[in-house]
RNA sequence: GCCCCCGUAGCUCAGUAGGAUAGAGCAACGGAUUCCUAAUCCGUGUGCCGCGCGUUCGAAUCGCGCCGGGGGCACCA
């Protein structure tokens, strides 16, 4: 409904130009809007008014001239005011919402799904924890935001593909083979402590007595140089496994997970290096290489190659995208903790020196979680180990509840997650808000056929009697769901979907509360079977998109 | 010191490619169930949109300066 309503302002502006009605050239971002007061019509745009400037008219003398020039072939709209300073108020006719059901019905699962990607090719790359110790909570949102974000976007028409980069070639890969190793030794009877820098979680312990029961005592004989990077391998292989079940188990998965070390081994590192020398981005003060990052607006220049010969991880990681873009992506979306943004300007700097533009690189950063439980924090600490883990939270909480919990708040603002609430199955708890209306019109639909009623197709239903203003604000709300989608997929925010799942699933409540669905009307049973069978079209394809169920019964 | 994010109702937060009287959920109080799931619905009200200045026909939204909270400023990853 936005897009024809933008498509005849567009052709009348066009008019008006043509008629030199209207001054200015090219078009405007034209913005329509649902409105929120039935008083401006249904549909509001300020094109007008964005135009007064460069046409240098009155804006209510602009929108006067669209109104006279707007060519409604289908017979839409019903009027159009202009008021205060110069928007246009679309007013639509009544009996039209009932008929743009049909798009809905027709689409059915796809309903939603739009063109906008134009099928490019983005990479969504997210978690990328490495593999030195099971996820946590912080990362549990990540995952999600990025799972989404990936679902949104490949709703929205693109050539998705999700990324996990294994940070597994350095100084935290050697501090795991190392933290086993003194475990390890310790279970053999040996007394030794474990440094600060360790990993003392117990998981450790766990690792270190699988290789005793596997291989006996032979690492202890062992000099350690060659003992650490064995069990660094066999650590990080086992931990790594249960990170992707975990990810797993929350609804989490990736088309590719990509190693560090891969990077290395085929001298990735080295032949970025080269190409950046050759494009003169790279000096060296004697001891150190610098790149020139800032060339592309960093704040200073940064080491790729230290003092000691090796390649900061700043190097493996330009690498790492110089080659993402080499399998073609178009866009690459990077999910990071807010605790990287330092890191944005330089990766950012990286890539246009790589010959990319700078929109190419998109980084959403994922604000930290504060975990609570009844009101009050958890303590966590990594040192020591004790922290709750992403499992723990899943296998408490559920996973529909975990995730939308996360889905509920922008990314980029600080999100209390308490463990009790999520757990709650009661009104303070949305997802079951939301679930509860697809569970209910399943539950009408099951009645409806178990008394003969068969599920009806948009051309066996009298849309005139889909007339209640209440339905006619549900149609309004489903017509909206490409909207919300695009936006969602323009922002990168996912936090759109459920908001707007929650109003509609509202909308549907009180409209159940307020009318039978099912009565001896025929005629209006079939309508209002069909209406709510939509609504349950809409409602299963915005919860597919956000990774959380749409159950039949609760 | 510099950089990033946040500051909106009692609480948790939406709303920011400028737009019309600023919204929702929770909490509080009162009501609704012979009938498709009461995990539901209906009703009752609260805001110096952190503060100030500026840009504009118009600012919660943009700019500048403060104040408060969080985070970051490695030859760590």
């Amino acid at each position: 409904m936005k897009h024809r309503l933008i498509s005849l302002i567009e052709n009348a502006l066009l008019v008006c130009r043509e008629k030199g009605l209207v001054g200015g050239v090219g078009l405007p971002f034209i913005e329509v809007e649902a409105t929120k007061d039935p008083a401006f019509g249904d549909y509001a745009t300020n094109a007008a008014m964005v135009l007064a400037s460069s046409a240098r008219q009155n804006p209510r003398q602009i929108a006067q001239c669209l109104k006279e020039n707007i060519v409604d072939r289908d017979g839409i709209l019903s009027k159009i005011d202009i008021a205060g300073p110069g928007f246009m108020n679309f007013f639509v006719r009544e009996n039209i919402w009932a008929a743009l059901l049909k798009e809905v019905a027709d689409l059915g699962d796809a309903y939603g799904s739009l063109k906008m990607g134009e099928g490019k090719k983005v990479q969504v790359e997210f978690v990328s924890a490495n593999p030195t110790g099971p996820l946590h909570i912080g990362h549990a949102r990540g995952a999600v935001v990025g799972d989404v974000i990936a679902n949104i976007l490949r709703e929205a028409g693109f050539s998705v593909s999700r990324e996990y980069y294994i940070n597994d070639a350095g100084n935290q890969m050697n501090n795991l083979g190392k933290s086993v190793l003194l475990r390890y030794r310790q279970l053999l009877g040996e007394t030794v402590e474990l440094p600060e820098t360790c990993y003392q979680g117990e998981y450790i312990k766990d690792l270190a007595a699988e290789i005793r029961a596997r291989d006996g005592d032979i690492y202890l004989r062992m000099d350690p140089i060659e003992a650490v990077p064995i069990l660094t391998d066999y650590a990080g292989k086992v931990i790594l496994e249960g990170i992707i079940e975990d990810l797993r188990a929350f609804g989490v998965t990736f088309d590719c997970y990509f190693s560090e070390r891969e990077l290395y081994r085929d001298n990735g590192v080295e032949r970025l290096l080269k190409d950046l020398e050759d494009k003169g981005f790279i000096y060296s003060d004697g001891e150190t290489l610098w790149f020139k990052t800032t060339a592309f607006g960093d704040e200073k220049d940064r080491v790729v190659v230290r003092k000691n010969g090796d390649p900061t991880y700043f190097a493996a990681d330009i690498a790492y995208h110089k080659n993402k873009f080499e399998r073609g992506f178009d866009t690459v979306i990077d999910i990071w903790g807010a605790d990287h943004h330092g890191y944005i300007p330089r990766m950012s700097a990286a890539v246009q020196a790589l010959g990319h533009n700078k929109e190419s690189l998109k980084v959403i950063l994922v604000q930290l979680v504060n975990l609570l439980r009844d009101g009050k924090p958890v303590a966590m600490s990594t040192r020591s180990g004790e922290f709750v883990t992403m499992r723990e939270v899943v296998d408490e909480v559920g996973k529909d509840a975990a995730r939308y919990n996360f889905l509920m708040r922008r990314s980029d603002s600080h999100l209390d997650f308490d463990l009790e609430l999520a757990k709650k199955q009661s009104n303070e708890n949305p997802v079951y808000y939301v679930q509860y209306a697809h569970a209910r019109i399943c539950s009408i639909m099951k009645m409806a056929q178990d008394r003969g009623c068969k599920i009806p197709a948009f051309a066996d239903v009298s849309l005139e009697r889909l007339a209640l203003p209440e339905e006619v604000t549900l149609i309004k709300a489903l017509t909206r769901f490409p909207d919300i989608v695009e936006g969602a997929a323009r922002s990168l925010e996912p936090h759109r979907l459920t908001f707007y799942l929650n109003e509609l699933a509202g909308i549907f409540h009180s409209y159940y509360n307020k009318n039978k669905v099912i009565s001896d009307d025929q005629t209006l049973t079939n309508a209002r079977l069909f209406l709510v069978n939509m609504v349950l079209v809409v409602l299963r394809n915005a919860l597919r998109i956000l990774g959380v169920e749409a159950p039949e019964k609760m």
